[in-house]
DNA sequence: CGTGTAAGGAATTCTGACACG
DNA sequence: CGTGTAAGGAATTCTGACACG
């Protein structure tokens, strides 16, 4: 049911906020971009833009750093996360469809 | 049922930012917020930050002055709603506390 | 009234690099 | 590996003001 608007992927935060909101200082959050954890979009003129989501994610990875977790084990879970999501959404993906063609089913 | 996050909510966003989602130059953007047709917050240097409410504010603010809607009328529509809006929340809490007193009641 | 613009300064952001450990 | 820092430049934002209509 989420449709255009989905204020909490937009990409419209700058790092300096986004510093502020995380704790962590435009360093560490330019660097977790160089290992892979977060995408920020940019502007125009080359800013980095975030997103609520992604000030989620760099929070999660604060804490783990925190616990001694290295960057790269990050990225690994981070990988696993996101093979579960797709196998996930295949899934639902081919529900959908059947239902489609053959109606709905109950179970 | 709104919670803390309220990503719609958050005083984020960058002006400039905000002149890219709105189209609006940043001259109007704060010349609206001086006839108090929006209210962004400041950051510790001082910098605008704005919510996507506001950014849809704008939005609204910018189709009305197309229309040839003079800020002066658009604030005062914007008052009127906003009574509206006490007055209903008022009624609201009023009916919480006599279902809180009294118990669920229907109708 | 609503908006453009030039002005000057302060703060932001960017990149690539050196440092430490 | 993860983070700090100084460096230099480019872009951002701010305020107060003059301009036009």
């Amino acid at each position: 049911m989420a449709s255009n608007p989905s204020y909490k992927e937009r990409k419209v935060i700058t790092i300096g906020v986004v510093s502020e909101l995380t704790g962590l200082t435009e360093r560490q959050i330019r660097y977790y971009e160089e290992r892979k954890l977060i995408f920020p979009e940019r502007s125009a003129k080359g800013n980095r833009k975030y997103s609520f989501m992604d000030v989620e994610q760099l929070i999660e990875i604060a804490n783990k750093r925190e616990e001694g977790v290295q960057t790269y084990e990050i990225r690994q879970e981070m990988l696993k996360d996101k093979r579960k999501d797709e196998k996930k959404h295949r899934r639902e993906l081919l529900r959908g469809e059947i239902n489609a063609r053959f109606g709905i089913q109950k179970e």
